[in-house]
DNA sequence: TTTT
DNA sequence: TTTT
């Protein structure tokens, strides 16, 4: 990174799938649009309403352009850590335009996301698929409520439902049971 | 997040295993500690050097952190965003500690992982599991494939090799053959 | 900037005057430490409060250090951008004691001190002094007053009074009147 | 802030001078463009080189409006923290455009600016003005000079040069001789 | 142009 | 105490 480049984490969802490029000399670049929607507390009503989104657009180079093709899909959230840049030039009718973008470091997808998960070793699942079925999972313990999963999740199976109700109220939350930490 | 918040972005590998406890009301807590090791180019000797590690101990809860407990896992490289925080306690023989730790509230692996990938919806894949082993695994392979692909991916397998190559002297990369962008 | 360092900006209040030392090479060095108390608005009671204080030590270099010593003081609100660094040393009981520190990239006080000012050119003030008391200070003034004025300015006066009641709760704030930008 | 801002921290100089205006319920807003220039070693040459700079418009609110207006001024150094906003409208062709702007909830001189200072209290001061020329300016000497001095600072004098030499290689600084913290 |  |  050089000195001086403004650092920028943006939190948000993809507008569209990631469009992976090679340049000439076979460099892989993938590039994705994301919104950021704030929201926040009406105080007059008591709700959180959303406010206006920031759409931006993302640049992502070589392995990690390759994996963002692969995993990163329409309407997840994604955490960006990148180098915001503007890039300037003419429109066919001769006129000056700027855009912003970003320049990524780091993406990933927010484990924030309804199922949002990554493989472990092989070592962690016994059966075949992902994310292991009802049977070994953890989650499916009893006591401290799993997460909501029925049959659900077993072998054969997507899984990831982008969308769903993620951020929701709980954004920027922790603790709102004024729970301790258990640690 | 509290007005005056000290956001903090940062990016490592984790130390250990998450550690997933509930709180008495239920809330899930996960608890993993982070190693972030910078890297700078030794201008003696023109190579890349690790700088010192910072580490740090990282709190997510809810939903993320059951999906932090399931799918993150020692050596892995995520992208946290919190709040810094700073907790102080006495120690046993009644001398004052302070420690400092993030408040997460954005989590997710790096998507420089070795192969890192989240799972994308039933549309996308047609066949059975997910991940692959080492063989199968276009991005292995240096000309640059398409992304999407027939039978790939098939059943059986891990997947994820944490650890491995990731980082690298890419960091902070981009376009190192001074490519132009392919869009 | 090293590639992969953690950074961080930070807003608070110098806890102590900063101290100014050289290192042998004759290189400045300021240090001071801050805290930054973020407030957030209880929802009970309808107010805010002061959440738990971050302290964190910071180290400057060179030109900026010297301007640190001379221009920074306690109680004053500061702004801070740097990395954040974990350094490791032993007590002399042999203890094992880690600290968490800011290498400084860039200082500044912040616009939101009472009144804190820096010197413009000449251009600007006609007479001598800097600050001014209260009774003449534009600032105090509720009507909207033109920033440059005419003889104002005047000699021999303190101006920034450290501490007091700066942030407040216009934390994070803009527009509560839900105002316009008038541009 | 709401929750899931876009947080942002520019360094940069000021492109003009901060435009103060009012709301119609009087409230102060200053606005003013900064660019932000990182820089970056030439490994051929090995020499630093100015990257593109990043202009973006800042809105602060406020007292720090009002301080900004008549402490700031084009070419001069300033770290800004806020959020980062995108605004639509319409061209009076009717063209849609969108520009990124960031509200501002703290900004200050960086105190790399030539000699940007803000006052101290009296009791700092022995004598009458601020600022003090370049002549009598203890930080323009190379030497590693004490913080305190005695008649010092005094009167008449313009003080800040903005432009200038700043940023210069030293950005990202901190230890180039590899000399210890006299801490 | 747009996501949740 | 420690990751890559």
């Amino acid at each position: 990174m050089a000195a001086g480049d403004t650092v920028i984490t943006i939190v948000g969802n993809l507008v569209e799938d990631p469009e992976l490029r090679f340049t000439p000399t076979g460099q892989a670049v993938a590039r994705f649009r994301i919104a950021s929607t704030p929201r926040f507390m009406d105080r007059q009503t008591n709700e959180w309403k959303d406010g206006e989104s920031l759409f931006l657009t993302c640049n992502v180079w070589r392995q990690a352009a390759e994996n963002a093709a692969e995993s990163l899909q329409r309407g997840m959230r994604v955490i960006v850590q990148g180098r915001l840049k503007q890039r300037s030039y003419e429109t066919k009718e001769g006129e000056k335009r700027t855009v912003y973008e970003v320049e990524v470091d780091e993406v990933g997808p927010s484990l924030r996301n309804a199922t949002a998960k990554v493989n472990r070793t092989s070592r962690q699942g016994g059966g075949g698929g992902f994310g292991g079925g009802p049977a070994d999972d953890p989650w499916a313990s009893a006591t401290p409520a799993p997460p909501a999963q029925g049959g659900g999740f077993g072998g054969g199976g997507g899984g990831f439902q982008g969308g769903g109700q993620q951020g929701g109220a709980q954004q920027g939350g922790g603790n709102d049971f004024s729970d301790e930490p258990p640690f």
